[in-house]
RNA sequence: GGGCGUGUGGCUGAGCAGCAAAGGCAACAGACUGUAAAUCUGUCGGGGUAACCCUUCGUAGGUGCAAGUCCUACCGCGCCCA
């Protein structure tokens, strides 16, 4: 892998760049869609691609359980197992260990809140917050990895940084990450720097292990702790990845999380690609680019889709409302995405209140087209240097 | 014609003397950021911010302090016997 800067604005840390791959290059700054079991959800491969995505990620704890890496690889690897001829990341599993762990112990997502906090109280944790030796009640972390239980069929499976990286090499994407703990939101300081040290020493055996041509980002963590996470950017942007993930937990609004964002990239090493995990609502994405983000994965322009939740010109809708049946219209008329040209409110509404897979999968094409032409106008913006 | 059974809020379906009435579905509103499709939360007879008031359990009477709940008649539906 080879990363371009094409130009640096002058009013941002926002850059252009190529990110060039065996499989293609990369605008950036870029969205990736996400990708999880091999596949962007509801969509083929060939329709990912017209909504003018370029790159996805998949993850590595998913394939893991199923159908298994072996798999994967006899197929010729992730590529031509799922047909998609351009480049590919794959997670490392890490953010699982949140995600199975402490995640679902307190119905809590990485990111607390980034301004957009729940006002239902029953919805709030339970807790105060993560201290130091406390465990997730279904996985156990320790300092060699996770011990999980496959969700499958109730296994006991031990990841580490080794397992992530040896997998990750059969699966075959172009870009994959290091493994690390994704700390919950509500750890506290001295839980924080235990785990750092973790996915600081995590970092250098996937570092080690790893013999394949694919490039390894290594990934920051650190929380909301602002010593931390410069502690972690100097640490990580030391070791000899290709790149940077910054992961975890964001603070509390979108402006303390564009700080948080530039604390990194502040200490990461310039000319290296930077990746922001699991951000990227559409009111983000100005931020983050301007924080100095590359590429960023996001479940929402696909999950959301799911639920019924279109974004639009005129703002987020929610298709499934029963107003929409009455709606003889394009689903917006400002775009010019297949879906908008041949189908209308109406129809979308009455399929996704019927719970039709093409309901989802038509606003999934949708969505992932609107936010990659949000992402382009970005990036066009940035040549012309407005941003 | 005779016997047994049944009738509950938009639907379904509990309740069998102290109820504005369980649960489910639907509806309505909200949430979701390194994926969770079919999830989570709230509202859901009417009125008021509220303590509270009003109207409801086929219809009409009756017995009770109190009736969706017991009794009588009628109406509708179901099954069985003639």
């Amino acid at each position: 892998m080879n990363f371009k800067i094409l130009k640096k604005s002058k009013l941002s840390r926002a850059r252009l760049g190529f990110l060039e791959t065996e499989h293609g290059v990369v605008e950036t700054p870029c969205l990736v869609p996400v990708a999880t079991q091999a596949v962007v959800k509801t969509l083929e491969s060939k329709e990912v691609q017209e909504t003018k995505s370029q790159i996805l990620i998949s993850n590595t704890f998913h394939l893991h359980l199923k159908p298994g890496e072996k798999i994967v690889e006899k197929a010729g690897k992730l590529h031509n197992f799922m047909n998609w001829k351009k480049p590919l990341m794959t997670d490392s599993g890490g953010y699982q260990v949140f995600s199975l762990g402490f995640g679902r112990d307190f119905g809590l997502g990485s990111k607390l809140s980034l301004g957009n906090q729940t006002k239902d109280k029953n919805l709030l944790p339970r807790f105060s917050e993560v201290v130091v030796g406390m465990q997730p009640q279904k996985i156990k972390i320790n300092n060699d990895g996770v011990i999980f239980r496959s969700p499958i069929n109730g296994d006991e499976l031990f990841i580490g940084p080794k397992e992530s990286i040896k997998i990750q090499e059969k699966l075959g994407a172009d870009i994959i990450f290091a493994f690390d703990e994704c700390t919950p939101p509500l750890a506290d300081l001295d839980y924080v720097k235990k785990s750092l040290e973790k996915t600081h020493k995590w970092a250098k055996i996937c570092l080690k292990t790893k013999k394949s041509k694919q490039a390894l980002y290594g990934i920051v963590q650190g929380s909301r702790f602002k010593d931390l996470r410069l502690e972690s950017a100097k640490f990580i942007g030391g070791l000899d990845f290709d790149g940077f993930g910054i992961g975890g937990e964001f603070g509390n609004d979108k402006i303390t999380m564009s700080q948080m964002v530039e604390w990194v990239v502040d200490e990461l090493p310039e000319k290296k690609p930077r990746h922001l995990l699991g951000v990227g609502y559409l009111e983000d994405m100005e931020l983050i680019i301007k924080s100095g983000v590359d590429t960023f994965d996001c479940t929402v322009p696909t999950h959301y889709a799911r639920r019924g939740i279109a974004f639009t010109s005129e703002g987020k809708l929610n298709l499934k409302q029963t107003k929409f049946l009455k709606k003889r219209e394009p689903l917006d008329k400002n775009c010019v995405c297949n879906v908008c040209l041949n189908y209308k409110k109406d129809y979308m509404c009455h399929l996704l209140k019927a719970n039709e897979i093409t309901g989802m999968k038509l606003l999934t094409f949708h969505n992932l087209f609107y936010f990659n032409t949000f992402v382009e106008e970005i990036r066009q913006r940035i040549k012309k240097g407005e941003i």
